[in-house]
DNA sequence: CCCCTATAGTTTCCTAGGAAACAAATAGAG
DNA sequence: CTCTATTTGTTTCCTAGGAAACTATAGGGG
């Protein structure tokens, strides 16, 4: 017959919290990381796209970024102004562009995926190699799961 | 003798990746979930935080939720004018103030982390409780040997 | 052909938060 | 006591991205 306290919970009582808590630390690592190179996080997800689907429309872009067209509209301009990126318009349909590395775009993008690699490596080197298995397991079972498409940016 | 293939490593390829793609979605399901109560994520932080330890002031909560003070000053004007929180001045030390839940803020917050409660299960309610105590384990194991104090906000 | 609709990309308006300059108040050295 | 340094909170300026309106173009039914 004792009462029961009530039940209301914390922020550390949750599970997405702590993986919220670490995401952005190791996202904010890394956004300090490629910004000394110049570029965003975002610029870099791009960049790391267009790397292996050049060129591509602005819109298959969005789709996979998972970022309206409007945002991606002013990524690719910044892109473009850092000369990173090219825009060309098609010939066939005058709405139409399609998007592509620069050979500077080209160049700098083995740069970033090593500083990617360097973030991994501080944050969870040091858990041996069946840990990070394990866990990136959870992980894209649970991102499989729900069917979720995009890239995470930011 | 053979050539290696140069070691470009791809989004997909770093834990941190995974992480943040988890991450992103359980966020945005959250947030939609306290839109629909009519406050946002960072606001439900400072709402829980006050909740524990009140009244306190702005310099503090910037502090324990690791952001700036300008940003602190914002939020709490917000949550002002929702009539959730309170500011009241120091007679001792007139640059200092107190923020503290009005009634309405304190009578939200458990219905806010009763959606936290549900959105964690959402997403992590189909894995075993020794998964789920294994992974917040790990995590918090990560932010302890960082000595990360923050809240994750955002 | 003409009109209606759909599509591609852009632009405008809005929000949240950081950085840094700022104002007001206090503390502390002398 | 006074002058300087520090602390507290605010404000201004800036950035990135979403929502939705907008422009230009293409496609398709009649």
């Amino acid at each position: 017959m004792s009462q029961q306290p009530p039940p209301i919970s914390g922020l550390e009582d949750h599970l997405g919290y702590w993986v919220r808590f670490v995401s952005n630390h190791v996202s904010q690592a890394f956004t300090r990381k490629v910004e000394a190179r110049g570029v965003t996080v975002a610029e870099w997800v791009l960049l790391r796209e267009l790397f292996d689907a050049e060129p591509t429309s602005p819109s298959l872009l969005a789709e996979r970024m998972g970022m309206t067209r409007g945002a991606i509209s002013k990524l690719v301009e910044r892109l473009v102004q850092k000369e990173l990126v090219a825009r060309s318009l098609s010939e066939t349909d005058r709405r139409r562009q399609t998007v592509s590395l620069t050979p500077a775009g080209r160049t700098l993008v083995p740069g970033l995926a090593r500083l990617a690699d360097d973030n991994d490596h501080e944050f969870f080197g040091h858990w041996p190699e069946t840990q990070r298995t394990e866990l990136t397991r959870l992980l894209q079972e649970l991102v499989h799961r729900h069917g979720w498409k995009d890239r995470p940016v930011d």
